[in-house]
Parts: C-alpha cells; sequence; structure tokens
RNA sequence: GCGCCCUUAGCUCAGUUGGUAGAGCAGCUCAUUUACACUGAGAAGGUCGGGGGUUCGAGUCCCUCAGGGCGCACCA
C-alpha cells in the first residue's frame, strides 16, 4: 500500500497535479482518445466573460457540464467539450467604463480606436485568469480547439451570416423605435432593458375640447394628434381625420382627430394625444396611420429647439416648469400626485430608457422564429425542466423585430456602408464600396460605425465555436463535419431568453438543423438562506475561497446533490465542508481494501481479479445489491439526474459499504492480512469478500469520478493495476451491473 | 393585468407512471489509543400551507383559497 494513504487525502497538494497529468494525456481531445471512443457527444461550453472572475455560478456550470462529459467518456463515447471566452461587448465596456470613472476619464473624450485596444488589453488579461480558474474547477475540455468570440474566423463568419440575412431579406436598415440608454449612450434590444416600479405625479391637461393625460409632459410639444377608440361613444361626434385647434404649451397647435383600436377606453379620460418618436405605442400608431414624427429629447437627454424656451433643460428640470407654465395658462385640469406604473429602465444602469427613432439594422424575426417553435413543437429540442418548453414557445410567438445595432466600440464591426445624402445602407465585407449605388456620392458614403449586439453572434455560437464556414459550402467544415449537432446545451435558466432562442434561429437557419437535441437550465446560487447573493449584502461565495478551504471535488459535489434543473440552490459551507469529509471518507476506504486484502511486507494476498464470480452466500447478496444500484444509477444519469445519483453513492459508499460491509469484512478477513507467508489456502469466504471488496472499491471510483474526479483520480493512481486496466481513471469505462 | 414556479423534519431540499413519508446539515444520548475525530452506534423529529373533489387508496391528479419567488406587459 503507497504511504501516502497514511496521511488525510490533501487537496491542494493533489489537484493540480491530477489536472496536468489529464492534460498531457491528451484525452480532453477527443482526436487523442482510444480507439473505443466512436460516436460524437458534443457540448459548447457557454463562454465565461472574459471580464473578471468567474462566480459561483459557473462553477455549477462547469461542474454539470463536466459530470455530463466524463460520464460518456467513461461509457465510451467521442466527447467533446468546446472551451471559449466572450469579450462580452456591452457588459464589458460596461465594465471598463466603469474603470474609467475611478481614474476621472471617460469614453465620450477618448478616440475610439484607442478606447478598442484599451478593452482588448484589459480582455485579453482577465481571459488567462479565467482560463485558470475553469481549469481549477476540474473542466476536462478540450483546450487545443478554444474560442474567443473575437477570433477572426468567427468575426468573418459572423460577416457573411449578416450579408447572408440581408440578401435573404432578413436583416433590413430602418428607422424604428429603440430602446436608448442615455448613460451609455446606444441603443439596446428589448432583453436588455427591465421594466421598474416607479411613482410620478399623472397630469391632466385641457387640449382643445379634450382632457388628455401623461406622465410625461415634457414630450408633450409636438403633439398635434388626438387619438381616441372608434367604438368610444363619447367621442363619436369626432370624425377620423378631424381637424381642430388646441391652444397648447407654446401656442395654438392644429391637432387631428385619430381613431385607434390600441386605446384603452377604461385608461383615464379614454382621449390621448400622441409622441411617436419618444413612445413606442405611439410609434406603433404613427405607422399605422402614416403619421408624421418630429425627435423632442436628444440622445443625451436634452430637450432640442422645438421645445422652444425650455430647449436645453434636460428632462429632469424641464418637467415642473413646463407644468407650470400649463398651470399658468390655465390648462392644468388635475394632478394624480401617486400614479404607480412601471417604466423600462437599463438593465444594467436602471437608467429610465428614452425610446428613440433611430436608423438601425433590425433582424426580422417573425419567420426566423416560426422555424423554431416548429421545431420545438415536433420535440427536436428538449427542455429540462420542461416547463420552460412553455416559457420558450410563448417568447417565440411574440417576437418584435430584433435590433442588432450598438452604439458602442468594444464588439464586432457591423461591415456595411451607409449614404448620408440618400439613405442607402449594404452590407459591404470587403470594403469595396467607394462611391453610393444610389446617388453616386462619394463624399456622402460611409462605414457603418456601430458593432453587432453580442447575441447576434452568440447566437451563432454552436456553429461559430466549432468552425463552421458557410464560404466553403458543400466542403469541409472544421468540426461541425463530425460534432455538428452538439448534443446538450447547459446553461443558466436566465438565458432562456437571450440565448436560448437566437441559437435555435441561427442553427436553423444556417443548418436546418437545431444546434442541440437537449436544454439543460440550472438555476441560480443563492446563499445558504435561498437569499439572491449581490455585493451590497455582502454574501457573495467566491468560488476560488471554496476550493483553496475545501477542495475542488468538496465544492463541485456541494453544487450537485440537492440541486435540481431549474431552481435555485441554496449554497451553504457546512454543506461544502460535509463533502470534503466525504472526499476523505472515500480515501480511508480505499487505504482500509487495499490494507485488508494484501499481504505483510507489500505482498499481495488477494489481487483484483476481474473474472472472479464464485461469491459466497452472503456475498451474492451484496453483489446483486451493488448491481442494483448501478443500474439505477445508469439510467439516472442517462436521465441527466445528476443530484439522485450523488446522492445515491454518497449514501451507498458512506453507511453501507463504509459502515456495513468493511465492518462485516474485519471479522471475515481477519486482523488484517490473511496470512503472509500461506501455509494453508485462504477460505473460500475470505477470498469472495476479499474480491468483492476489490470489485466494488473499484465500481464505487468509477461512479464518483464524474462528480469528484480528483480525489477518484489519485486514488486509481495508487492502485496496482490489472491487465486491462487504463493508467487513468478518466479513460475507464462506466461500471456495468 | 397575464403567465410560470414554489409551500414536505429546526434549516436546505429529494420523493420517477397515485400504493404505509426520505436524505444532508444542525440538534440530542452514548462510544472512542479506530481504515477514518475529516469517526462510530442509537434515538428523536413531519395530520406533506388551508379547504374541497376524483379514487379502494392522494405528498403525487383536479378545483379553490392563502403565503412566497420569478418572468412577461405598448393603459398614455
Amino acid at each position: 500500500m503507497n504511504d501516502k494513504f497514511l496521511k488525510p487525502y490533501s487537496p491542494q497538494d493533489t489537484e493540480a497535479n491530477i489536472y496536468t497529468r489529464w492534460q498531457e494525456s491528451g484525452f480532453f481531445n477527443p482526436d487523442k482518445l482510444p480507439t473505443r471512443h466512436q460516436k460524437p457527444f458534443t457540448i459548447v461550453m457557454p463562454p465565461p466573460n472574459a471580464n473578471g472572475n468567474l462566480h459561483v455560478g459557473h462553477a455549477l456550470a462547469i461542474a454539470l457540464e463536466d459530470i455530463m462529459i466524463r460520464y460518456k467518456r467513461m461509457q465510451g463515447f467521442k466527447t467533446l467539450w468546446v472551451p471559449g471566452a466572450d469579450h462580452a461587448g456591452f457588459e464589458t465596456q460596461i465594465v471598463y467604463e466603469k474603470k474609467l470613472e475611478k481614474e476621472g476619464r471617460s469614453r465620450f473624450k477618448m478616440d475610439p480606436q484607442d478606447l478598442y485596444k484599451e478593452i482588448l488589453a484589459f480582455t485579453l488579461e482577465n481571459k488567462g485568469n479565467m482560463e485558470a480558474q475553469v481549469r481549477a474547477l476540474g473542466a476536462s475540455c478540450d483546450w487545443s480547439r478554444e474560442k474567443f468570440t473575437l477570433d477572426p474566423d468567427v468575426v468573418a463568419e459572423t460577416h457573411r451570416t449578416f450579408k447572408k440575412m440581408y440578401d435573404d431579406g432578413l436583416v433590413y436598415r430602418g428607422s424604428r423605435i429603440v430602446n436608448w440608454c442615455s448613460k451609455h449612450a446606444t441603443s439596446l434590444s428589448d432583453v436588455e432593458t427591465e421594466s421598474k416600479e416607479k411613482v410620478d405625479p399623472f397630469y391632466y391637461f385641457k387640449y382643445g375640447p379634450f382632457t388628455i393625460s401623461t406622465a410625461r409632459p415634457e414630450t408633450k410639444f409636438g403633439d398635434k394628434y388626438v387619438v381616441m377608440h372608434p367604438d368610444d361613444k363619447r367621442y363619436a361626434e369626432y370624425k377620423h381625420g378631424q381637424q381642430l385647434t388646441a391652444e397648447w404649451i407654446n401656442g395654438p397647435i392644429t391637432a387631428t382627430i385619430i381613431k385607434d383600436e390600441a386605446i384603452d377606453m377604461e385608461f383615464g379620460t379614454g382621449v390621448m394625444t400622441i409622441t411617436p418618436w419618444h413612445d413606442a405605442v405611439d410609434f406603433g400608431i404613427a405607422e399605422r396611420h402614416k403619421l408624421d414624427r418630429e425627435q423632442v429629447i436628444d440622445m443625451r437627454g436634452k430637450l432640442l429647439p422645438i421645445a422652444g424656451e425650455f430647449a436645453g433643460l434636460k428632462i429632469a428640470e424641464a418637467r415642473p416648469k413646463i407644468v407650470e407654465k400649463l398651470k399658468a395658462k390655465g390648462l392644468l385640469v388635475k394632478v394624480d400626485e401617486k400614479y404607480v406604473h412601471n417604466v423600462p429602465v437599463c438593465y444594467k444602469c436602471e437608467t429610465a430608457i428614452e425610446p428613440q427613432i433611430l436608423p438601425q439594422w433590425f433582424v426580422k424575426m417573425q419567420p426566423l422564429a416560426e422555424k423554431a417553435i416548429k421545431s420545438v413543437e415536433a420535440g427536436e429540442v428538449v427542455f429540462q425542466p420542461d416547463n420552460y418548453r412553455k416559457i420558450f414557445l410563448y417568447w417565440m410567438n411574440n417576437t418584435l423585430d430584433w435590433n442588432i445595432s450598438r452604439q458602442i466600440v468594444w464588439g464586432i464591426p457591423i461591415p456595411a456602408k451607409i449614404c448620408d445624402a440618400c439613405g442607402f445602407a449594404a452590407p459591404d465585407l470587403e470594403g469595396t464600396l467607394t462611391t453610393c449605388p444610389t446617388c453616386k456620392s462619394a463624399t456622402a458614403l460611409r462605414a457603418d460605425t456601430d458593432t453587432f449586439d453580442t447575441w447576434f453572434s452568440s447566437g451563432q455560437w454552436p456553429l461559430l465555436s466549432l468552425g463552421y464556414n458557410s464560404s466553403k459550402d458543400g466542403s469541409a467544415r472544421g468540426d461541425c463535419k463530425s460534432f455538428y449537432p452538439t448534443d446538450i446545451m447547459e446553461t443558466g435558466s436566465d438565458l432562456i431568453f437571450k440565448w436560448i432562442p437566437r441559437m435555435v434561429i441561427f442553427g436553423l437557419y444556417l443548418t436546418g438543423k437545431a444546434p442541440f437535441h437537449t436544454v439543460y437550465l440550472h438555476g441560480l446560487v443563492n446563499d445558504a438562506q435561498g437569499k439572491k447573493m449581490s455585493k451590497s449584502k455582502g454574501n457573495v461565495v467566491n468560488p476560488t475561497d471554496l476550493i483553496v478551504k475545501y477542495g475542488t471535488d468538496a465544492l463541485r459535489i456541494g453544487l450537485i446533490v440537492g440541486n435540481t434543473p431549474g431552481t435555485n440552490l441554496a449554497l451553504s459551507e457546512d454543506k461544502i465542508r460535509g463533502y470534503k469529509n466525504f472526499a476523505n471518507k472515500l480515501w480511508n476506504i480505499s487505504r482500509f481494501v487495499l490494507e485488508s486484502t494484501s499481504g505483510a511486507g507489500g505482498t499481495t494476498a488477494f489481487a483484483y481479479d476481474p473474472t472472479f464470480t464464485a461469491w459466497s452466500e452472503a456475498d451474492k447478496a451484496l453483489v446483486a445489491e451493488r448491481d442494483t444500484l448501478v443500474a439505477e444509477i445508469t439510467k439516472e444519469m442517462d436521465e441527466n439526474k445528476f443530484y439522485l445519483v450523488a446522492e445515491k453513492l454518497y449514501h451507498y459508499i458512506w453507511h453501507r459499504f463504509a459502515d456495513i460491509i468493511l465492518e462485516d469484512s474485519k471479522a471475515i478477513l481477519g486482523s488484517a492480512a490473511p496470512n503472509a507467508v500461506p501455509t494453508v489456502a485462504p477460505s473460500a469466504d475470505k477470498t469472495s469478500r476479499a474480491q468483492f471488496l476489490l470489485h466494488t472499491h473499484r465500481t464505487i471510483l468509477k461512479a464518483m469520478h464524474p462528480f469528484i474526479p480528483f480525489v477518484t483520480e489519485e486514488i486509481w493512481s495508487l492502485l496496482p493495476k490489472t491487465a486491462g486496466e487504463q493508467t487513468l481513471l478518466m479513460v475507464e469505462k462506466w461500471p456495468t451491473a
């Protein structure tokens, strides 16, 4: 028996060495696996943001994906787990802007190219840091295939997709209302906004013969359309298109009556004026009736000249002054001081979103969403847990065209030319357009300075990370040839909107195949009381700290047990400490098994015999019990019920194998070795029990390996091997009953 | 407003097609030069949120109420 067993198991002295051994074996790379590994099994890692440290949610994701991969690898699949790093466009730019702010700098005063270079350096530094943390978690991913979301081939392929979609009529440039964050000075997609409850005064004003109401008087300068429901009997005397004069903020205005069903007759007075430039509903009404639209607020949140004496003021300052003026003119009817409503805010800075009409690139969603719905309804993609299927379908049935232009530098540039003279806009991948094809102007034609929404490229990630290349249609397409479609997409449940639908859409659009057959969604990792971790509450748990204290194995299994897909997990340090004890228990079990089956002076009394079947009566029952367990957990592994498997194995190993079977074995096997220098043959009962311990010990190590890879691999390395056994446990066969 | 999820032992959670309630942690009582104190043995602890229904039988299926969480929403 190896002397290492004389000391307690030390994860700190073991894990890094084991990881090196795995990496040097080459087995993370599917092409280097032994020949029994033929059928591909693929997971693409959701690339962690390369802008900071991993949090404990990442640790859960890595643990889950690694369990899936290690299990399948042991079963003989040709496993590929593609690691990645995300430049995370908008998110990283915000992290960097905060850093600039602390240094008293601002991106608005910087040359965009310098800013890009600085963020790139920052990201590359964090990328290395992030990768080291992924390794520390034991991830058996193929680093030789690692992809960064700004790698040149990723950028080139994203550009080609943009062009293809434009050619197919699925991408267009349009002046539509978008979500504008005036702090970050960029537009945002609908999933990048949140709604927040606000209490504001709600004003009622006289507008010609009507009383209208609003929470935003500062947008009302240009309002010249009065809208009411066509069925509203109160206003039946007014006809659609009829004109009338109304006294308004800066003098009389000619107003036009519009009848539209978007109006809620129950709300307010049932009459409103519209501001199409700064309100999505109003924009919709204006679109339907082809009405004029005028900008009132500029891109930094200040009033434009249309506001007359109020021009140049910020919204917050202007609002009370405008109300004051209307009151003085006798147009203020009443004010509800406490009007509760939800306003959209930027999901990062909580600045109120100012809708603006901007020329941007949009993806036409409906035809793409229809394909995704069909695919999911046909069962080509299944969700774990199943209720996310409903959420997915609801989302796909209610799509709006997707704005993919961002006014930030950190991202993939949009390869397009825009003509400021005639409005021409089209992709120009090679940069060959120098004069506008429509109006022939050379001076008005410029390159688009915007970048893509990160999700435009991330949505293609299963393809991009596998080297998909649409320009070589029909020929070799990198790893996509053998590994696409992938098998499982494991990610956080919050990405059910932001990411999953886009991957399904792009996969179907570009290849006709959904990018994965299973979506496994994990929940949030909360603190021990089930409260969300946040910096302000001070309850954030850093995975690296836990690894240092308890070892990666303890952290991994602590994150898995009691964690069902889709539901949040309460993580307590006690739990992880308990699993550190478990790793040590396994260590001592190994020591006992080796000691009690080996002879004195290093001779082996009982060598592991894989073909042994002459079980004693007592051991037959134990073999049957173990085989039942193996059959159960194999089924549960196939169903991705890792929480059940981990718990069952834990219970069997500790409370059956160690507490009962090992204790009983002491009496059967005698004090230590049966006979160092055998004078009589060991009894049949002794042989049977010794073989049972040796067999079951190996079964336990193999079955636990996906969950606690380090300690099981370390123990495996200390076992005397029999012919046919692999040097590394990671490529041993998964046990069979 | 619409939708989804949750409510089971002190705490955190399991409980597969309906068939006599489970685990981990904490707590309690003992034991202890043991493979292992990173330990063992034992006991205790729940009318499964309330009410109603279906059924021979409901933690599980249906209805309803209450509490908690989350998501979506263009009532100006």
